[in-house]
DNA sequence: AAGTGGTCTAGACCACTGT
DNA sequence: CAGTGGTCTAGACCACTTC
């Protein structure tokens, strides 16, 4: 795979190196620098590391546990892509966990978190006011999952939190954020204001029903930024 | 930890030796030989299977992901035991996971699947009929795997069906499924008639409701068994 | 200081691929 | 039948615990 560059970030931590290589396909991966279908394998990547097979064997056998890649027997590892059917599926499947998730936070969210959250829409709306362009999608996608962590911890349902981190990462968050804050820049943190009245309120109904339509209009987006006329079909995929 | 005895299915197959652990592993856990809380080092497995600690590392990194093992640093690994407050949580996950697939399925089964379906149902029937006391549990748990398998599998959604089957099996199929059988014998299968016919009336409401109630059943069923007096807090933790 | 546990390396072995 | 890839072993090393 030509593609892998020697990192030059080999921090020698205390970090086992499994880890470092685990974390460094995976990020290559979410971040497209990895293109999907691309044929590698352990000793390519045992030799980058200058690391025996070994570790890079167990990165990538988390890799696979996760659906990042696919290992095939005497062939190699190949990087797994998403068809917008998937990712359809996937957006479903947050759907109906995110939504459990806001249901159980409803029942379970200190005062001390929505503090926390109101803070954080007001950081979000001030970088509004005074960023650049440059600056403000950046910013706003660090308060965006600044909000989410709150949000979905505040469910105390860890399983639950780590299903929907996992679902999500599996979406890649910076291949689609940095277009779709410049196209619908205040939209996103709107839906958040109303779901934190919601919370408030502990208006259920209200709060799931915000938050679907928050995952709709995310998903619209990727079809329309990168549907390829196939849009039809989809009508029985995203439900 | 005295308690793994050496497995004598030793069968060398062509299977890697990470997978006969891991598996071994796994089903000790869910079969409930392996006590929650026990402690146990890769290296005592690995001299119990006589194989080197590598590929026992290998498999338990991968109970680690799915959450049947804890790894602690530098005291070793323990198997990780459900509070009820986590059975709860899980039933609610897999409540709102199993209605999604059922709604998918709605749309996507084919006449062969319901078919297949129907055949199960008849067959389980019979078993009623005809088995002795001692078979029934056992032969009815295996026909409920089966319908339950054509049913997930008929909502085409691969991402989803794992899921689902991942969350149950962390409750574990064998645990809690013979006294289950035992005391609600035909109740669970007249459960699965009911969605069967909802399925081919292609009734979503019916069919949601139907299974979500089942799984509400099922769910009192692990209260019962193993409540601990602590039912009240549990009114927050299963929704 | 000895012991235990975790990680990694080097290299052997085997299975499959592809001329 | 050489080449590649996957798996495992033996053993070294290091970190942390325990006495």
């Amino acid at each position: 795979m030509q593609i892998l560059l020697a990192p030059e970030n080999q921090i020698q931590e205390t970090k086992p190196a499994r880890e470092h290589i685990y974390e460094y396909l995976r990020k290559a991966i979410l971040n497209g620098d990895f293109v999907a279908g691309t044929l590698f394998s352990d000793g390519e990547v045992a030799k980058a590391f200058k690391v025996s097979r070994t570790p890079v064997r167990e990165a990538v056998q988390k890799l696979e546990a996760e659906g990042f890649v696919i290992r095939i027997p005497q062939k190699g590892n190949i990087v797994q892509g998403l068809s917008l059917i998937e990712v359809a599926h996937i957006y479903s499947i947050r759907k109906v966990l995110e939504a459990l998730a806001i249901r159980y936070s409803i029942r379970k969210i200190t005062p001390e978190e929505l503090e926390q959250l109101k803070h954080i829409l007001q950081k979000a709306d001030w970088h509004i006011g005074h960023d650049t362009m440059d600056e403000l999608p950046l910013n706003l996608g660090k308060c965006a999952i600044e909000f989410n962590t709150v949000l979905f911890e505040s469910c105390r349902v860890p399983k639950l939190a780590d299903l929907i981190w996992q679902q999500r990462e599996i979406l890649g968050p910076f291949r689609i954020f940095q277009p779709l804050i410049n196209e619908q820049l205040g939209g996103r943190f709107k839906t958040r204001h109303r779901l934190y009245e919601a919370l408030v309120k502990k208006d259920e109904k209200e709060a799931v029903k915000v938050w679907e339509e928050h995952l709709n209009s995310s998903f619209r987006f990727w079809v329309k930024k990168r549907g390829e006329g196939e849009q039809k079909d989809l009508f029985y995929e995203f439900i």
